[in-house]
DNA sequence: TACACTTGTCTAGATCAATAGACATTTGAG
DNA sequence: CTCAAATGTCTATTGATCTAGACAAGTGTA
């Protein structure tokens, strides 16, 4: 089967199929071997050179998704991605569920600011009133998966930060507020390429993508109490939405 | 404010450079003055030459998002992203309601097969029993949007290619089959580059990203009628998801 | 008109990406 | 052991990308 690469599209062949070798061991394209074909045969595939598929696994080995061993071939180290569930009772670290052993939010800053755009109109305040934002960064065992810039009203959540940095769970620093549910109203999804600063928090091989949502979640009465930028590398996740 | 671009990662600086104006062009960044700024302050935001920057904004241009005129600068032309909606009552065409005028969905062709793998187990099915394949591209005011395979169980839906041949419609050829009503009841999405079929399908300016969703919809008995993959062209969508 | 500012075009050189071929090294099977 | 098959390394060459600088041409304002 001959697989097609564009040429002179901004996107470097080994990385078009490095791209393209991922999601194939993802989707079990491979499982019968346990291992990549070899360079020779995807170099036919893919109508280019040798050392371009070279390239491309290259990538995919510093990414610790296969391993290549002289002699005996590439095999194939890890398969899934991780899958993040979507749904009216997100929490972040109840979804990742059995998929990781370890997971582990690190906060990376906070700051209270002035609420302007798209922040203010998602938490339903007037532009201008007083937001309090965390910055963080989520791993599952010790690889990264997602950064975030998360909002709250500070007139109705002033700990937020405090609360974060001692119980390290956002459910539980609404709780210390006295917030005990909320749910999540909407969610938009885009992709693109990641910029440099979340490739360096991501230890992104760089060029990578990320899916980028923003995130609304209200209290049961219907009253926003956090809106959410998140960055979740793609190469690595896959979002999943139930409905 | 100095924008970070990466060198050597396999996608080349023109190129991240019009995803990262892209983007802010759709978050409204520009709205101001209206237009992008101008070439040479552009390449000291992103710290390269002013050609560099050219080469992104012919990209941009290229794909009808701005319109450079020469001795005043470069305009923006279209601004938003469409939203297509996800939800447990997800229709493609009532989706995208106010958002594009006219909204087109081609059968590109149509087959039966036996069903397998991924196919066979969102749908419920033994493998090997046989499923109906549409192949369909869908656009917006004459842009394509996405491209999708779907996949239906033959047993129940035996005519379910001429009936949508006919009626341009999902939801009324599942009504000819007696199937009156149905719902979303999962969403899988993931973040890649285009591979050459789709870019040329979805007129995408190549190396562009794409997001892949598989769907499962079901009857209200939760027995799934319809298994769908469906690529979205990630620069001219967002996926909004409403739980 | 004169001028500042913007995009358009051209040339030249440096660096990166991809091709091509040759050969070494390791592994596993016969 | 021998050999085929796989990855590792090297050199050389071509084409794409990026930088650098200079100047042309169009736009709006004073």
């Amino acid at each position: 089967m001959r697989k097609v690469v564009e040429r002179q599209t901004g996107v470097a062949l080994w990385r078009q199929i490095a791209d393209r070798i991922r999601l194939a061991i993802s989707n079990g394209d491979y499982d019968a071997a346990g291992m990549v074909p070899p360079e020779t045969v995807l170099a036919g595939e893919f109508g280019v050179n040798r050392h371009t598929v070279r390239s491309a696994l290259a990538a995919l080995a510093d990414e610790g998704l296969v391993r290549r061993v002289q002699g005996r071939g590439t095999m194939i180290e890890r398969k899934e991605r991780v899958s993040y569930p979507i749904s009216r009772r997100t929490r972040f670290s109840q979804g990742l569920g059995r998929q990781v052993k370890e997971i582990g939010t690190r906060l990376l800053g906070h700051a209270e600011l002035k609420a302007f755009g798209e922040i203010a109109t998602s938490l339903g305040i007037a532009p201008g009133d007083p937001v309090i934002e965390l910055r963080t960064v989520s791993s599952g065992d010790g690889r990264p998966l997602s950064v975030s810039s998360s909002y709250y009203p500070a007139a109705r959540f002033p700990r937020m930060a405090q609360e974060f940095e001692q119980l390290h769970s956002v459910t539980k620093a609404f709780a210390a507020h006295g917030l005990d549910d909320y749910v999540r109203v909407s969610t938009e999804i885009v992709a693109r390429h990641a910029d440099g600063d979340e490739l360096s928090m991501l230890k992104l091989s760089a060029g990578a993508i990320v899916l980028e949502t923003h995130s609304i979640n209200a209290d049961l009465d219907g009253k926003p109490v956090e809106y959410s930028r998140s960055c979740f590398a793609a190469d690595r996740m896959k979002l999943k939405i139930e409905t």
